[in-house]
DNA sequence: CGCTAGGAGTCCGTCCGGTTCGA
DNA sequence: CTCGAACCGGACGGACTCCTAGC
C-alpha cells in the first residue's frame, strides 16, 4: 500500500518537545510493551494494511502542543495551510496554537494513508492512496451497502406479514377492549389487581401470538424472507402498501385506537405522513408598554425610550430577583451591549424635557422601578379570585383550542410546542458566553410552515407573512423558525404521546434490543483493538469502552461560542486522572454543564491506553482522543449494525441494567415497599447514565423535620409501652425487659427537647384558635373574649408539660384514654409501627434520591416496557410509575406486553 | 364526616444542550 | 469533511395535585 514507502522521514518535523517526529503510523509492539518509553520512534512497517483501508499514520508519540483547545476547530478547516506548516521546519516557532493545528489537520491526511512524505508530495499523491486503498474499502462498504438494503427490504416484508396477522388478530383486540373499558370503570385501587389478571388472561388467551411473541414474530419473520427479499418492492412500493394499510385504519371509528406499534411504518422510511393538517403557531402578545409613570433611571433621572428598548429594559428589570442571573458579569456585559445596542437604533434615551440621555454605563441604570412594577403586577394576578383566574384560564384555553392538535395523515395528533418563545434574555446554562444576550421576538416572516399539500395553510397575524409554505412529508415538524442567539432552530412538532413520537420512541428501543444481539462480538472487536497498532483504532477502541462501560456521551465539538463541556470524544487531557494500576479518575463537566465525577475501575489494556493517550507532549487543554471524533465513531459503529451509534449504548446499557435487576428481583411487601425497589432499580440506572440534580435547598431541613417526625412516633410508642406496664406491671417479666426500652436513637435530651416542642406546638394552636374565636366574636359584633381567656386556655398546655415533666422525674408513664387495656396498647404500638417503617423508607428513599434524578432514566432511557413487565408482576398500579402524561407517551408499551417479557 | 386551607410534592411545559445524518 | 437540519435528551421552575390537620 501506499505510501509509507515513499516516505520521507519526517525527520523535518520536530515535536515541540524536540522529539522527532516518526512517520510511523502504527504502535509498535515494543511500544505498546514500553508504552512508557514511547517516546522513541519506532518505525513500523510502513505498509501494513489496516483493517478498514487506510494505513493510518500515527505516531504514538505524536506531537501534541499545548494549543489551546478552542482553536481545534479553525484548525480543521485550515487544513491546507496547516499542512505546509506542518512540513516547516519552523514548526518549532509556530505559536502553539498552530502546532496544534497541524497535529490536527494531520490526522486526515494520515489517515488516508499518507505517510511521512512531505505534505506537500503527499497532497498531490493524496490522490492515488485513496485510490489504492478503495478496492478494500469498497468491498467493504459494498458489504455494508449490501446488507443494508436487506434490512430494510427484511423489515418490510416482515411489517406486512405482521400486519395481516394483525387484523386476523384484530377481533381478539376488540374484546380485549372492551374488558378493558369494563373493568376502568372499577374502583382504582383493590380494581388494579383484577383488572391486571383479566387483561392478562385476555392477553394470553387471546393475544398471545399478537402480543408477546411480536418481536420473535419480526424475527422469524426476517429471515425466511431475506432471500426473497431481493425481488420484493422497492421501498417505495412497501411505503404506499403502507399507506394504504394506513388509511383502512383510519376509516375506522375514532374509538378504534391505531395500534401503530403493531404496524410499524416508520421502518426506515423517510416519508413521515401523506396528509397533514395544522392551526400553525401561537404567538407572544404584543409588548405591554410601561405606564408612564414607572420608568428606568439612568444616573438617578427616569428616562424614556422607544417601546422596543423599553422590552429589553423589562427584561431586565423583571428578573432583578435573579441575583443569579443579574449579579453575573457575563450576563450584564451582553445584556448591556444589546441595550446600547436598540436604543442606538431605536432613537436613545430621554430625560424628562426630552433631552437626549446616553446610556454608557450599566451601574447607572436603575431598574428597580420597573422591578416593582412587575412585582406587583405578579401579585395582583396572584391575589385575583379563584373565579377570575378560572376564566381568564378558560379563554387562553378557548383561543389555543385550534392550535391543541393537528391532523396527521387524518388522525388526530397533539401538538407539543405551539406555542413561539417568547422574547427575553438568553440564559443558557453553565458558563455560558451568550447569557444576557437579548433572545428577540419571533416575527411570522421568520417562521416556515409545514404542512399537507390539501391543507388550508394557516393565515399569518394581519399584515404578516410566514416566511415559506413546506410541503415536506419527510420532516415531522409542522412549524420552524431559526433563533438569533445561536442561530438553533426551533421546530413546533408533536407532542410525546403522538404516534410519530411513539413510534421513533419504540424504534429507540427496539434499536437498543438490537444491540443485545451485537454487543458480545462489538466487545470481542474492541477488546482486540484496544491493542491496536495503528493509533485511530486503539483511539476508536478505547472510546468505545468507555462509552459501552461508563455510558458516556459521544462528545461533540463545540465552538466558542458554547459553554465549554465534553463527552467522550472530547475528553480533555485534564479530565481523565490515572490512578495506578488501573483506576482512572473523570472529572469533567458533561452536558448542561453537570458534572460527571467517578472512579473507576478499568482494565489493564485501557488504563495502558488513556495513559499513551495522555502522554507528554500532550497537556492540559489537548484531546485525549486527538484521533476520533463522533463522525468516525459512529461510522465505525454502523458496520456493526444498521443505525448503530454511540448514543445507543446508552438507551441499551440503561435498559439492560433495568431488565438484568428486575429479572433478580423479589419484589414482595407492601405496595411502598414494592416501589422502593423499583426506585432503588431506576436509581442505579440513573447513576450511570450521571442524572444529577442539584440537592434542594430545603433538603437538610425537610430531612431532619422527617427524622423528627419519625423521633416523635418512636417515642409516643415507647410511651404507649410505659402505659401497658402502668396497668400490668407483670408485662415486664412476659415481654421482657428489652420490648420497654427506648430506641436507640432517642435520648433524654432528645425527649426533653421534644416535650418542649409538643407543649410549645399545643401552646400556638391554642393561641392561633384563641385569635381566631376572637376574630369570629368580632366579626359577630360581639366582644373579644379576655386575655384571662387565653391563660386558662392554654392550662392545658401547661398541664402537658407538668406531665411530662412528672412522667420524667418518676420514669413512669400513666395510662391515657378510657378504658385501657393491654390489647388497646398493643394495637396502639403496631400501628406506630407500620407507620415509622413508612415513614422510615420514606426518609431512606428521599435521601438516596436526593442529589439523582430519576425521571430522565424512566422516560428516556429504561425501556417502558420493563416497567409494565415490573408493574405486572408484582402486581403493583402503573399509575404508581407513570403519570398520566406519561401513561400516555408510553401506552404502545403498556399495551404491548405481558410479564414476562424480556428486553 | 365532609370540607377547607395550605404546604409539600409531583407534574409538565419550557427552552436550552447534544447527537446524528446527509447534502 | 463541514455545515445545516432535524431530531432526542435534560434540568428547571411554575402550576397543579395531593395530603393532612383542623374545624
Amino acid at each position: 500500500m501506499s505510501s509509507s514507502d515513499d516516505d520521507v522521514p519526517l525527520a523535518g518535523s520536530k515535536k515541540p518537545n524536540g522529539h522527532v517526529i516518526k512517520s510511523s503510523s502504527k504502535i509498535s509492539k515494543s511500544q505498546d510493551k514500553a508504552m512508557d518509553d514511547a517516546q522513541q520512534p519506532v518505525n513500523g512497517a510502513a505498509g501494513i494494511s489496516v483493517r478498514n483501508g487506510p494505513v493510518e499514520e500515527m505516531e504514538i508519540d505524536e506531537p501534541q502542543t499545548n494549543g489551546n483547545a478552542s482553536s481545534k476547530r479553525k484548525a480543521r478547516t485550515s487544513t491546507g495551510k496547516s499542512y505546509k506548516e506542518a512540513t516547516s521546519d519552523s514548526e518549532d516557532d509556530a505559536p502553539l496554537s498552530k502546532k496544534r493545528r497541524v497535529s490536527k489537520s494531520l490526522k486526515p491526511d494520515l489517515e488516508s494513508d499518507s505517510d511521512d512524505a512531505p505534505l506537500v508530495s503527499k497532497k498531490r499523491n493524496s490522490k492515488s492512496p485513496v485510490v489504492a486503498k478503495k478496492p478494500v474499502k469498497a468491498s467493504e462498504t459494498a458489504i455494508g451497502e449490501a446488507d443494508d438494503s436487506d434490512a430494510p427490504l427484511g423489515t418490510k416484508l416482515a411489517k406486512e406479514k405482521q400486519r395481516i396477522e394483525k387484523k386476523a388478530a384484530k377481533d381478539a383486540k376488540e374484546i380485549r377492549k372492551e374488558e378493558r373499558k369494563k373493568n376502568e370503570n372499577k374502583p382504582q385501587t383493590n380494581g388494579a389487581a383484577a383488572k391486571r389478571k383479566s387483561l392478562t388472561n385476555g392477553v394470553k388467551k387471546e393475544d398471545s401470538d399478537d402480543d408477546k411473541p411480536l418481536s420473535s414474530k419480526i424475527k422469524s419473520a426476517k429471515k425466511p424472507e431475506k432471500s426473497v427479499k431481493r425481488e420484493a418492492s422497492t421501498p417505495k412500493k412497501s411505503k404506499v402498501k403502507k399507506e394504504e394499510t394506513a388509511e383502512d385504519e383510519e376509516a375506522e371509528e375514532e374509538e378504534e385506537e391505531y395500534k401503530w406499534w403493531e404496524d410499524p411504518t416508520k421502518g426506515d422510511g423517510t416519508k413521515k405522513w401523506t396528509t397533514l393538517e395544522h392551526a400553525g403557531v401561537v404567538f407572544p402578545p404584543p409588548y405591554q408598554p410601561l405606564p408612564k409613570n414607572v420608568k428606568m433611571r439612568y444616573d438617578g433621572q427616569p428616562v424614556s425610550m422607544a417601546p422596543e428598548s423599553e422590552e429589553v429594559a423589562t427584561f431586565f428589570g423583571s428578573m432583578l430577583n435573579s441575583t443569579h442571573n443579574v449579579e453575573n458579569p457575563t450576563f450584564i456585559k451582553n445584556f448591556f451591549e444589546d441595550f446600547t445596542k436598540s436604543l442606538k437604533e431605536t432613537g436613545g434615551a430621554t430625560d424628562r424635557d426630552g433631552n437626549k440621555v446616553a446610556i454608557k454605563d450599566f451601574k447607572k441604570c436603575d431598574f428597580q422601578a420597573i422591578f416593582d412594577y412587575f412585582d406587583a403586577q405578579r401579585m395582583e394576578k396572584k391575589a385575583l379570585p379563584q373565579s377570575e383566574k378560572k376564566r381568564l384560564k378558560a379563554e387562553k384555553d378557548e383561543a389555543e383550542a385550534p392550535y391543541l392538535y393537528c391532523k396527521w395523515d387524518g388522525r388526530k395528533q397533539k401538538v407539543g410546542n405551539f406555542r413561539v418563545e417568547p422574547p427575553g434574555l438568553f440564559r443558557g446554562r453553565g458558563e455560558h458566553p451568550k447569557t444576557g444576550h437579548v433572545k428577540k421576538r419571533v416575527k411570522p416572516e421568520q417562521i416556515t410552515i409545514n404542512i399537507g399539500k390539501e391543507a388550508m395553510v394557516p393565515h399569518p397575524p394581519e399584515g404578516h407573512r410566514w416566511k415559506e409554505i413546506k410541503h415536506d412529508p419527510e420532516g415531522t415538524w409542522l412549524a420552524m423558525w431559526q433563533e438569533n442567539i445561536n442561530g438553533a432552530y426551533k421546530y413546533v412538532m408533536l407532542a410525546a404521546n403522538s404516534d410519530v413520537k411513539g413510534q421513533s420512541d419504540f424504534n429507540k428501543f427496539e434499536k437498543a434490543r438490537e444491540l443485545k444481539k451485537h454487543i458480545d462480538h462489538i466487545r470481542d472487536h474492541y477488546e482486540k483493538e484496544l491493542k491496536d497498532e495503528l493509533m485511530a483504532n486503539r483511539q476508536r477502541a478505547t472510546a468505545m469502552y468507555l462509552i459501552d462501560r461508563f455510558a458516556l456521551r459521544a462528545g461533540n465539538e463545540k465552538g466558542d461560542d458554547e459553554a465549554d463541556t465534553v463527552g467522550c470524544c472530547s475528553l480533555k487531557f485534564e479530565h481523565v486522572t490515572l490512578r495506578p494500576p488501573n483506576t482512572v479518575i473523570f472529572d469533567f463537566l458533561g452536558k448542561d454543564s453537570i458534572r460527571f465525577y467517578d472512579e473507576v475501575e478499568v482494565t489493564a489494556q485501557v488504563f495502558k491506553n488513556l495513559k499513551l493517550f495522555k502522554k507528554s507532549p500532550k497537556a492540559e487543554g489537548d484531546d485525549i482522543f486527538d484521533r476520533l471524533t463522533t463522525g468516525q465513531l459512529n461510522k465505525h459503529l454502523s458496520n456493526f449494525m444498521k443505525g448503530l451509534t454511540a448514543k445507543v449504548f446508552r438507551t441499551y446499557n440503561a435498559s439492560f441494567t433495568m431488565s438484568t435487576l428486575l429479572r433478580e428481583m423479589k419484589s414482595v411487601g407492601t405496595i411502598p415497599e414494592k416501589i422502593k425497589d423499583y426506585n432503588e432499580a431506576n436509581r442505579k440506572v440513573a447513576i450511570l447514565c450521571n442524572h444529577k440534580r442539584t440537592v434542594t435547598a430545603g433538603h437538610e431541613t425537610q430531612m431532619e423535620k422527617l427524622g423528627d417526625r419519625i423521633k416523635g412516633v418512636k417515642y409516643q410508642k415507647w410511651r404507649q409501652k410505659q402505659m401497658i406496664l402502668d396497668i400490668d406491671p407483670k408485662q415486664k417479666k412476659k415481654r421482657g425487659e428489652a420490648f420497654f426500652e427506648l430506641d436507640d436513637d432517642l435520648d433524654q435530651g432528645w425527649i426533653q427537647e421534644h416535650q418542649a416542642y409538643l407543649v410549645e406546638e399545643q401552646r400556638t394552636k391554642i393561641e392561633k384558635k384563641f385569635a381566631k374565636d376572637n376574630e369570629k366574636l368580632v366579626a359577630e359584633g360581639s366582644k373579644e373574649m379576655k386575655h384571662k381567656e387565653l391563660e386558662q386556655r392554654l392550662e392545658v398546655a401547661d398541664e402537658l408539660a407538668k406531665k411530662y415533666k412528672l412522667e420524667n422525674k418518676r420514669g413512669k408513664v400513666d395510662a391515657e384514654g378510657k378504658g385501657p387495656t393491654v390489647e388497646k396498647f398493643l394495637a396502639n404500638i403496631e400501628k406506630m409501627e407500620q407507620r415509622i417503617a413508612t415513614m422510615s423508607i420514606q426518609a431512606e428513599d428521599k435521601e438516596s434520591n436526593k442529589e439523582v434524578a430519576l425521571g430522565t432514566s424512566k422516560i428516556n432511557y429504561i425501556d417502558p416496557r420493563l416497567t409494565v413487565v415490573f408493574s405486572k408482576k408484582f402486581d403493583v398500579p402503573i399509575e404508581k410509575f407513570f403519570s398520566k402524561t406519561l401513561r400516555e407517551k408510553f401506552d404502545w408499551a403498556i399495551k404491548s406486553v405481558g410479564e414476562d417479557w424480556e428486553f
